[in-house]
DNA sequence: CGTCTTTAGTGAGGGTACCTCACTATGTAG
DNA sequence: CTACATAGTGAGGTACCCTCACTAAAGACG
């Protein structure tokens, strides 16, 4: 019986934001599991190569660069690091032109299960967001953009 | 090649997806925390409200319900209960028909600060969802709830 | 009645993802 | 050289999850 009309309205878009997230970052977790990463520990991965298109250097990101790219503070940013660098993922070595700075660069390894990733990201965005049309796909994206707090600074 | 033009598009729904989900519960922590209640610890205060006026049940409900409503392990609702225990907003009793199972009450220090946060509830969703319009918020909601996975049960 | 199984909660012990604070080593300005 | 700022990290903490093994109680059944 639907007495009320009631859309499911803004009444609790904080119930169904928490849901629906929750929801993607489990299939997302799920998904990345057989690679044995976190979703941060790819998303940092995924900000080096990023990170290095970026500014021509070709030798990698300081660890405050990925810690500002991932938006946690520098000591979380180091232990993101510490798990890639024990799986020989990621290197580190000192900034030549800094040495208090310490550049992190994808190995060989590294770049190649970020790849690897990088597909199984989209497969997987495209598994979740595919109950979406295509409009509201882009319906979504707008709206979350504006959500999304400060786009800079 | 212009570098890009184009739209925010689809692109990187999980990108934003994530980045407003994160702005979302960081703003929300920060108002929570006056009451010095985490999150989670809310949401199992109000699943307390909810939960006894729902089924007929005066006397709250059990761990393992609170687990099930809270989506999490029955182990980990007891430390949630624990917590809420230790700051004298709810009460463990034995439930009478089953001694196995621990009914959990609110207290009623408890169940003014359900109140109480519940306000504060609305207002950061408004203020967060502030920056749509209805229409967009209408928009999300029915979005959210496509995606929001098991939508009951 | 006594076993046998199931269930509810919890102690023990883990793990991830964050944080702050204080320290070292280095860089930079005066 | 002194003073100060900055990059990374060790120490230590919190929130939020989990599994596994156990106890106490309930229910099933002969």
């Amino acid at each position: 019986m639907p007495p009320s009309n009631n859309p499911p309205l803004a009444r609790d878009l904080s119930e169904l934001f928490h849901r629906a997230f929750r929801s993607f970052r489990q299939s997302w977790s799920q998904q990345l599991a057989p690679f044995e990463l976190t979703p941060h520990q790819f998303r940092a991965m995924h900000s080096l190569v990023r990170g290095t298109a970026d500014h021509g250097t070709p030798e990698g990101l300081r660890l405050k660069e990925v810690a500002e790219r991932l938006h946690i503070a520098a000591r979380s940013a180091t232990e993101v690091i510490d798990h890639l660098e024990a799986k020989g993922l990621v290197n580190r070595c000192t900034d030549p032109v800094d040495r208090r700075a310490t550049l992190v660069t994808l190995t060989p390894e590294g770049r190649t299960l970020t790849d690897e990733v990088q597909v199984a990201r989209r497969d997987h965005a495209q598994l979740f967001f595919g109950r979406l049309d295509a409009q509201e796909r882009a319906e979504l994206s707008r709206i979350l953009g504006k959500l999304g707090g400060t786009p800079e600074r």
